[in-house]
DNA sequence: ATGACGATTTACT
DNA sequence: GTAAATCGTCATA
């Protein structure tokens, strides 16, 4: 199956969130157990004047960091305590533009999946605390890069099935007309 | 050093 | 629908 490569990544966010829908999310363990999952959701966060990005005004902390290194890097980050969240960093280097990755069909690894996520029955991978949760992603993947990594990675070979419908974002604050915009992307 | 907050989830009323 | 859980991060001092 095609891995995603650099060039795959490198478009704004808004361009890139509906077309990783139906790829798949492949996460590699230490142990060799693969874990993977077709995209069902996705965010776009597309720049400094995003009002609900992280890296709004272009804010550049510790942090987000990698949201500002090359398309195709991981951004993840820890959130509420205890929820991890995954982004694929996109647009160009230096240009902080990242997609948030929000739900799975989950296809490989189901049991280790569940172990992971410690219920049996359970939408594995919906929603992006649960999603990482199942898929053993935390602040360690935070920068890896996605196009040589061989912990975590997408494949391309997947077409979309179902229908997409486009809305706006979920969770924001107070992001202003950014909280209206609809850049977040599902598979029906 | 301190305090407010969060790109969430779950359980409960 | 509302609320609690829970702590790293960042802005302010």
């Amino acid at each position: 199956m095609r891995r995603a490569g650099r060039r795959f990544f490198t478009r704004p966010a808004e361009a890139l969130a509906p077309a990783l829908l139906g790829r798949r999310l492949v996460r590699v363990l230490d142990d060799g157990t693969r874990l993977a999952g077709a995209i069902l959701e996705a965010e776009a966060y597309v720049g400094v004047r995003d009002r609900a990005s992280h890296a709004f005004g272009g804010r550049r902390t510790p942090r987000n960091e990698s949201m500002y290194g090359r398309p195709g890097l991981a951004y993840v980050y820890f959130t509420y305590g205890m929820h991890h969240c995954f982004n694929v960093v996109c647009a160009r280097e230096g240009f902080p533009a990242a997609v948030l990755v929000r739900a799975l069909v989950p296809e490989e690894g189901l049991e280790r999946m569940r172990a992971l996520r410690g219920v049996e029955r359970a939408r594995l991978c919906a929603g992006p605390g649960n999603l990482c949760r199942a898929m053993a992603i935390d602040r360690g993947l935070d920068g890896e890069d996605l196009v040589t990594s061989g912990r975590l990675f997408i494949e391309l070979s997947r077409p979309v099935r179902g229908r997409v419908r486009r809305t706006a974002r979920i969770g924001l604050g107070e992001a202003g007309a950014w909280r209206r915009r609809r850049l977040r992307w599902v598979v029906a």
